[in-house]
DNA sequence: TCATTAAATTGTT
DNA sequence: AACAATTTAATGA
């Protein structure tokens, strides 16, 4: 069982390590709340900032965990899950959402300082970035701009579980992976989202609640209809506005 | 760097 | 759920 993870491991060589790449390829690791922070500030959280790589199907926190950390991906995908061990009586996992590029999340966890409801787990070898739950706290009682941008974050989110119900409850299968998808290239939410999504059509599946099957005939569906182009792991994306409002014949 | 092999993922029944 | 085909990743010369 992989053990927790951003253990004490030289956070200064991680941090400039990934910033140098960031520099080197220009689309790398961007933190988006970073550069609305004064000196001070900024100083703190570089302090605090922990980077760590994790593998694919390494748990960042586990359920019942107690809080430790204010979660950001800087490269990669996570989900957010409970396990199919306890809770729901179906055979299949239920993943909530999809964590991308740019996502920050653990907020309500940290404010409320109760234990991580869910697992959050790598889909893909990802880069995930955290602060502690004090300097989060920290950040909250002193910065403005910072508070804008958790509440704006918040208010996006809760926008997208209100649509969540509304796909699963409304539309036809090859729709409900059409807007599910749509919602991971949310620009607001996951600025880190290039135009290919890498994602496998298993947790797809996961992320839909569809079988595996179901989300390929799917995808082919989209595919002839011009709106993405199903590639070996992941989906392109060609017309994000002919993702959202995709209509089965 | 290239060829071979294993693993992951896809497409179909 | 099972299977074959395809793509990627890993390995070693």
């Amino acid at each position: 069982m992989p053990t927790h993870v951003l253990p004490s491991t030289s956070q200064a060589a991680a941090v400039s390590a990934s910033r140098s790449r960031a520099a080197a390829s220009g689309d790398l690791p961007h933190i988006p709340w970073l550069d609305r922070l004064d000196d001070l500030e900024r100083a703190r959280v570089l302090a605090d900032l922990r980077v760590v790589t994790v593998q694919p199907g390494e748990i960042v926190c586990r359920m019942g965990r107690p809080v430790t950390y204010w979660f950001g991906v800087l490269d990669g995908l996570l989900k957010m899950s409970n396990d199919s061990a306890q809770g729901n009586g179906l055979g299949m996992p239920i993943t909530f959402t999809g964590v991308p590029s740019g996502g920050w999340f653990g907020e309500g966890t940290v404010l409320k300082m109760e234990p991580y409801r869910y697992n959050i787990q790598a889909l893909r070898k990802s880069v995930v970035a955290g602060i502690t739950a004090e300097t989060f706290l920290w950040l909250l009682g002193r910065s403005i701009r910072f508070n804008r941008f958790v509440m704006n974050q918040l208010n996006e989110r809760l926008g997208q579980f209100i649509a969540a119900r509304e796909i699963d409850r409304l539309t036809h299968p090859d729709e409900r992976v059409a807007r599910s998808l749509a919602a991971l290239f949310h620009p607001v939410l996951y600025p880190g989202v290039g135009e290919v999504l890498r994602i496998t059509q298993q947790e797809l599946g996961y992320l839909v609640g569809l079988s595996r099957q179901r989300v390929n005939r799917a995808l082919v569906a989209l595919q002839q209809a011009g709106v993405v182009r199903v590639e070996y792991g992941g989906v392109r994306v060609l017309s994000l506005g002919g993702l959202r409002c995709y209509r089965a014949d």
